[in-house]
DNA sequence: TACCAGGAGAAAA
DNA sequence: TTTTCTCATGGT
């Protein structure tokens, strides 16, 4: 499996070079980021980021003082903006009485998990941007694209639990930030290049890779 | 026109 | 506890 999640990595990256994730100028925009582009094209959030940087200087305070109907507007292009206002919210009284990200970088990274979990809006794989994008721990993200594509190699079944798919990645590969970091950024990429459809990829070339294994 | 996008939580079964 | 429903704009 090891060897086998190397080779994909491998291949992706002399395909894409790096992708320098996650695009944010700070950690708590990476934040924000991570919760607006749940189940969000990408091309949606940046509008609506922009739109917030129009109004105010991206902050927990800030959005804290926005008032409800004010934050949706902003973020309006992202979809689901009256759920994302809850859960921006949450997320920043949350990083606000932690004291901060210089406080919260002192936390293990389990613990860290930990909190970022009992947050009402972020899950699993919101958690995870967050501690590897945002905070820079070895965290290995599963989404979508992820279980598709594997399997697709037929590396796994696909329709394991988040847990039992991130153990196995992590356990696979040697813990890595910058390469964590690669992979799903080049996942993603992959994922938009030649996999946009749900159902068979025959022309995906990662698919004939499987014939290596 | 229909489908999907860098998910999560609540409700229903 | 597992499955189903809801949230919603915008590009292809």
């Amino acid at each position: 499996m090891q060897n086998q999640l190397e080779i994909v990595y491998a291949r992706l990256l002399k395909a894409y070079g790096p992708q320098h994730w996650w695009p944010a100028d700070d950690p708590f925009e990476v934040m924000v980021g991570a919760v607006l582009t749940q189940n969000t094209a990408w091309l949606n959030v940046e509008k609506a980021i922009n739109s917030l940087k129009q109004s105010i200087d991206i902050s927990a305070e800030a959005i804290l003082a926005l008032a409800d109907d004010e934050l949706a507007a902003l973020i309006r292009p992202s979809g689901y903006f009256n759920i994302k206002t809850r859960r921006l919210k949450n997320l920043s009284q949350w990083f606000l009485d932690a004291g901060g990200f210089t406080e919260l970088l002192g936390q293990d990274t389990g613990d860290l998990r930990e909190t970022l979990l009992s947050i009402n809006g972020i899950g699993p794989e919101t958690a995870d941007d967050i501690l590897l994008y945002a905070f820079e721990r070895p965290v290995f993200v599963i989404d979508l694209y992820t279980r598709r594509l594997f399997s697709r190699l037929g590396l796994v079944s696909g329709d394991e639990d988040y847990e039992t798919l991130r153990h196995l990645f992590e356990t696979a590969m040697p813990a890595n930030v910058s390469i964590y970091n690669e992979y799903h950024a080049l996942i993603v990429r992959h994922a938009k290049e030649t996999c946009s459809k749900m159902g068979d990829c025959r022309h995906c070339w990662v698919e004939s890779a499987g014939a290596e294994f």
